[in-house]
DNA sequence: TAGAGTGTTTAGTATTAAGTAAACTTTTAC
DNA sequence: GTAAAAGTTTACTTAATACTAAACACTCTA
């Protein structure tokens, strides 16, 4: 990698429109809030250095107050605890997820439904 | 980390049953098949060295003829291709996880079965 | 009894990810 | 028009992962 454009542009976005309502949102005092330097949350929000680790985005965004999963997505990175819940199940999983490649999000949220509803089998 | 015992241990072993019947199994050569040094491959079957990176995990289970989902949750990796699989479904695939978290795995098979049944829909 | 082949040890290196400090420029508030 | 605060730039650093080359010691066999 080397910048990742669309998730500094919406990193960027998201902090400002905090900002308007609280000044804790400024870019110097929200790294110190995330645990990064300024020096890094500019670059990175400008696109030229890659997104932090994870476990930083994850923090970022409950400051944010917005689904952590989007902003991993735009990072492509992937949430820790899903690596976590597949080496609990390091058989079954990886193969129920070889097995939903290629469903569609709608039949892969079915799929979700129906593992509910297996929960009160 | 630094190094793993079962990994080594069970590294060891296919090997060293492969070249009961195959000399191209012997430490020498088996590293230079896999892509990694010998020096390397020593220290990683003795529990020295942690195991090397996912692909070449991969490698070593198609060469010694084992499920490589075996060799991989020894070493405490992840397939890079369930990482990819999630990727492209960013949203919906966390979610279904999070749901199967704490599951059994034949209650985790049950609903890949259904996965299956509903690829026909 | 030496040469080939085996695994091991010593002493590191290469690569990548994930950042930082300090000086600088720009903007804002008064 | 200046002080404080904001964001940016330059020039590096740190930590972790994933290894390697070369020399060594042991074993086997011809």
């Amino acid at each position: 990698m080397a910048g990742n454009k669309k998730f500094g542009d919406r990193l960027r976005e998201l902090r400002e429109a905090k900002l308007k309502t609280n000044p804790v949102f400024t870019l110097r005092k929200f790294a110190e809030s995330v645990g990064i330097s300024p020096t890094f949350l500019s670059k990175v929000e400008r696109g030229e250095f890659d997104p932090p680790k994870a476990e930083k985005i994850i923090k970022m965004a409950t400051l944010l107050d917005v689904d952590s999963d989007e902003l991993l997505s735009l990072a492509n990175k992937m949430d820790p605890e899903l690596e976590e819940i597949i080496k609990e199940k390091p058989t079954a999983l990886p193969d129920l997820l070889r097995h939903v490649r290629g469903m569609s999000e709608a039949e892969i949220r079915k799929l979700t439904q129906r593992a509910r509803e297996q929960e009160q089998d």
